[in-house]
RNA sequence: GUGGACGUAGCUCAGCUGGUAGAGUCCCGGGUUGUGAUCCCGGUUGUCGUGGGUUCGAGUCCCAUCGUCCACCCCA
């Protein structure tokens, strides 16, 4: 045998034993966001390196150490995206659709990030990402919040809370920043070497850190939330109040801030405790100042992306999810003459019955194997076509989820016999 | 990138202190020359992740490497 070629690490394959979650999640979400004025957009997974270092951030570790970064052949620096939002406003910038223009778009697709995978983690991940750009809100934040909070309740996904924050204006952010670097500095040897490390490229996640020993050093730092700028505070304030009105709890959390730079005031998170180390299911904020700074003429918006490989398995472990559905029919066909016409039969049946699934017996195979895979299909009945009924100009029909005789039909009048046969006795399916 | 656990049949796993591999399941055939799921009988399946080393002898011990999982970092 010749050596058989791997899979590359953390990319993987969606089988079709999986794929039912998949397509409830892709066919709800699809639904609800055109229930909810949203657009799709489908854009290229591979972008210029430049517009990540820009919308990112170069000192992110998105951009440093993540990102699957090739030279091509015209000599072009190009990055299979990492995240959709900035190739989502790059694409509007291209096509000069913004001019003051609204928009409220969706998307989907793979991301590629180079991290070591771990459970819910992967290289290459899907996303569905959500935006809504040309609209400075709260309104827009809040009947974004509120569309997640109806897609968990459609999904049935219950493990899952919402926290909330605001990281004010860039300015407000940056004055704030400064205050707690000082704050930190101050008390540079009580820290420990991960939060050193953070005080020099993004001192605001040291208020992220899970090291117990830090908490109170942490617990004693100034608030981002009480050094925003009062149109922040305003704006801040209405959200919680809107999301009060809807009755979708939240927590607000001041150390909630996103690992990229681009977003201002609105960010939140749907986090879950069912998933390990990787609790973000769901989580964006507003992004006002990123058009501009990628070109485009200064426009506010907001988005947030879902992970689907995470989705997927909180709602597998709903138990909620449905297999795939079985034929109705499958079709058994014995001996040379009957498995000669057996495709004609079949292409005749699935003329008349459009609706209906039918599953012939293809590859051969003695009748009792016929019959078996038959059952393991899940098919309700099995009809055989042999060369004793076509002799007869018939076909049978043998129900195989209930007990129940096995009848003949003769072929002209079919579809109506596998109708009534499918309808059952008493009309029961 | 750092740390830990684990890689044996397609799948789930057993294999004691080193003596050249086993169960269940799946698949196939038969019992039922045209009737599944149940039952009975039979059959196929392995570079023991890979490469070195120690040894008379390695699935078992050592080293390296690749992969999986978990955690850190970070994030969807």
């Amino acid at each position: 045998m010749t050596q058989e070629i791997q899979p590359v690490r953390g990319m993987n394959d969606v089988l079709p034993a999986e794929i039912g979650a998949w397509q409830t999640i892709e066919g709800v979400a699809r639904e609800l966001l055109a229930a909810y004025g949203y657009q799709e957009i489908r854009i290229p997974v591979v972008e210029r390196t430049e517009l990540f270092k820009r919308a990112i951030g170069e000192y992110t570790d998105v951009v440093e150490k993540e990102m699957y970064t090739f030279v091509d052949l015209g000599g072009d620096s190009l990055t299979l995206r990492p995240e959709a939002t900035a190739g989502v406003m790059r694409a509007l910038i291209s096509n000069g659709m913004l001019r003051g223009q609204r928009h409220k778009l969706w998307c989907t697709g793979p991301m590629f990030r180079h991290e070591k995978p771990q459970k819910g983690r992967y290289r290459q991940f899907h996303q569905i990402n959500v935006e809504a750009v040309g609209m400075p809100g709260p309104d827009v934040d809040v009947e974004l919040i509120a569309l997640t909070a109806r897609l968990w309740r459609r999904l049935g996904i219950e493990r899952v809370r919402l926290e909330v924050n605001s990281l004010g204006t860039p300015e407000a952010r940056r004055a704030y920043r400064e205050r707690l670097v000082e704050y930190f500095q101050a008390r540079h040897e009580r820290l420990d070497d991960d939060s050193r490390r953070r005080l020099e490229g993004n001192p605001l996640r040291i208020l992220d850190s899970k090291n117990p020993d830090m908490r109170e050093l942490i617990d004693g730092a100034p608030v981002l939330t009480e050094h925003l700028d009062p149109e922040s505070r305003d704006h801040f304030q209405a959200l919680r109040c809107a999301l009060d009105e809807l009755d979708i709890p939240f927590r607000v959390n001041p150390r909630l801030v996103r690992g990229l730079d681009y977003y201002s005031r609105t960010v939140f998170e749907w986090i879950t405790d069912a998933l390990g180390a990787q609790d973000a299911v769901c989580s964006g904020g507003r992004y006002d100042g990123l058009i501009a700074q990628l070109g485009g003429e200064a426009t506010p918006g907001i988005g947030f992306a879902m992970g689907v490989e995470r989705l997927v398995a909180l709602l597998t472990q709903t138990g909620r999810v449905q297999p795939s559905p079985a034929a109705d029919v499958y079709i058994v066909v014995s001996g040379s003459r009957a498995m000669a016409s057996g495709v004609t039969l079949a292409e005749r049946l699935r003329n008349e019955l459009p609706n209906r699934r039918f599953e012939l017996n293809l590859g051969g195979g003695n009748f009792k194997a016929q019959f078996r895979r038959a059952d393991r299909s899940g098919a309700a009945i099995a009809l055989i076509l042999g060369d004793d009924e076509l002799e007869r100009g018939v076909a049978s029909l043998k129900p195989l989820r209930r007990e129940a005789g096995q009848s003949e039909s003769p072929l002209p009048t079919l579809a109506a016999a596998i109708e009534a046969a499918l309808a059952g006795p008493a009309g029961q399916p």
